[in-house]
DNA sequence: GTGAAAGCGCTAACAC
DNA sequence: GTGTTAGCGCTTTCAC
């Protein structure tokens, strides 16, 4: 590896001590500006590049954010991760920082990963993404001094910095717009009632409800995955039902559209047979024209990280912990109650 | 940080050095089971992690290899990345490799990306996706020693590995089916013809048109971005000429399924009045019932890692280049021409 | 202004 | 078996 040039191949080509040089190329001032001109006239002749290994282990420091992704199965294909990494990435890049991805399914092994990032120290600060009931890994992290935020609140003993959509109040507003088409008996799709977001979209749509008074009735809740599939039976289990919905809502976009394809396969018309809404208004939503409720993912992901950016500086945050309303879009694949 | 806990920590409080204590943990044979149970219980005790950075440093060795996004835009809402970091992550697991990732659009700065990983030592090797014409990238990668593999490839003066769908045949084999079909005026919405693989698939349908003894022309070619705005502007184009095409092929899915709602939007019957086909098979493409041709690249994601985890490990390939051959799925947006 | 020396935390070559 | 020594490439006192 004699390719390899170190702040010690410098220095013996120019003479000045491997200090120096590296003064002379980190800008210091205290450096005569002869000295300095030959020194980076030698390193830019040689190709000269900072090793960063060296750096990070001198500096203590990495630079580099950490992002462990909570996916299930093969594939992530909600493009709400997507979105959120580009964000992620574009803010980074702002300020020369990188981004150590893993992809990690919730379970025995996960809390291993962040420990591999934390204790290992391979980063300056995380990102935990897709919070749970007393999320396991906010409760880690929280019991060392890695800087860290969430996408998501958690129900856990103590404060930490997230950034969230206000679940609650968009499903609620989607309820009542529901609701004031006409729609009495309303289908839920939720998310695994294990995350966070899951529980508050739930409890829109139970507090609309019984602003209404309406009763509530687990029939008309299903516990979906998120995925596609999860879509699909969550419809199939409320359009079996005796009294069946009116209109279903989804806790994310994916499942929503799953749930509509699988009532146009049954024959039913969106937004007059049957209404359906979701949430996220990820890529394809639009084409399909669906009712939902918008939540900027790009830019949620480069607030957490300049949010992140700040924690790992000291800096103080405004907003520590931030709850953005989502907006609701409301489209064809709602109407009017039809049904008596 | 008087928490941090490092071997010296432990070479403190066992009575042996470091040596010793760094041989014990790393699982080394040469340290006697008492020594070794000793140290490994005060290790536990105190919650010991090794330094990824120091050790990294030493071994001059990252276990990590490097991403660079190309994305243009605030977003990149094509499934395509999301699904092939996916494959690369779980596959790194496997060998407790991890990966860096970057955002970067293509232009001035990209090789300065590349640069950052590569001369600054981050990263053990490379994945570089969507190869381009002349790929700057891969011909910076061939003056380093880095190891690299390419999702694409790329007329570079040079050998380098690849995995690349054979674009060509699929294409081919699409065109054949829609001209078998009884469509003679196929349009096509192409990638960026910078892209390598857009040429790879006009070329298939070149390719075809010429077998049927059906003449080429520039009118029927639109280039689109990729993006869902391509397709849209692809399809007004295609669809606004005076002998209109009764078929579409577009390059991604994406754009195809943007050209399908643009041509329901004005009207037409997607597989009777326009048949129109993409390629990918990305998420949405089954909803939307969309003729394509498959990459399965949650699986080129991960060979693509383990082919340089390989090359890393100095290990032979047993294919340096493999081209896999995309799958026709026929499904509702192609149907026989009705037009005269 | 410049250099010598120390050290970040770890591993490896070589003695004993 | 274990310890000593050296070194990965860099930054940072602290002398001079």
């Amino acid at each position: 590896m004699s390719g390899q040039v170190t702040l010690k191949t410098i220095s013996k080509q120019t003479g000045f001590s491997v200090t120096t040089v590296s003064r002379a190329l980190t800008g210091y001032d205290d450096v005569s500006k002869e000295t300095r001109e030959k020194i980076l006239e030698v390193a830019n002749g040689l190709g000269y590049y900072p090793n960063f290994t060296a750096r990070q282990l001198q500096k203590q420091r990495t630079d580099t954010i950490g992002l462990i992704l909570p996916t299930y199965g093969p594939r992530f294909n909600d493009p709400y991760f997507s979105e959120l990494i580009s964000g992620i990435g574009n803010q980074l890049s702002r300020f020369g920082m990188s981004l150590l991805l893993s992809v990690q399914a919730p379970g025995p092994n996960e809390i291993s990963a962040y420990r591999h990032m934390v204790e290992g120290k391979r980063v300056d600060g995380l990102i935990v993404v897709r919070t749970r009931n007393e999320d396991d890994r906010i409760k880690y992290l929280l019991t060392t001094t890695l800087p860290f935020v969430a996408f998501g609140r958690s129900n856990v003993d103590a404060f930490f910095n997230y950034i969230d959509e206000d679940g609650e109040a968009g499903v609620y507003e989607l309820t009542k717009y529901l609701l004031d088409l006409g729609h009495r008996r309303i289908g839920f799709i939720s998310a695994p009632f294990n995350l966070m977001f899951a529980n508050f979209r739930l409890e829109g749509y139970r507090k609309a409800l019984e602003d209404y008074g309406i009763d509530f009735s687990n029939e008309y809740i299903y516990e979906g995955d998120l995925t596609r599939k999860g879509g699909e039976l969550g419809a199939k289990k409320l359009l079996s039902l005796n009294q069946k919905p009116t209109a279903i809502i989804a806790s994310n976009d994916l499942m929503a559209l799953s749930a509509m394809t699988y009532a146009q396969d049954i024959g039913l018309t969106i937004g007059k047979d049957l209404s359906i809404a979701g949430f996220d208004d990820v890529t394809p939503s639009d084409i399909f024209s669906l009712t939902t409720l918008r939540q900027p993912i790009y830019n949620i992901g480069c607030l957490l990280t300049s949010m992140l950016q700040k924690l790992i500086q000291n800096e103080p945050l405004d907003e520590p912990q931030l709850l953005l309303k989502p907006q609701l879009i409301i489209r064809n694949s709602t109407g009017i109650n039809i049904d008596g």
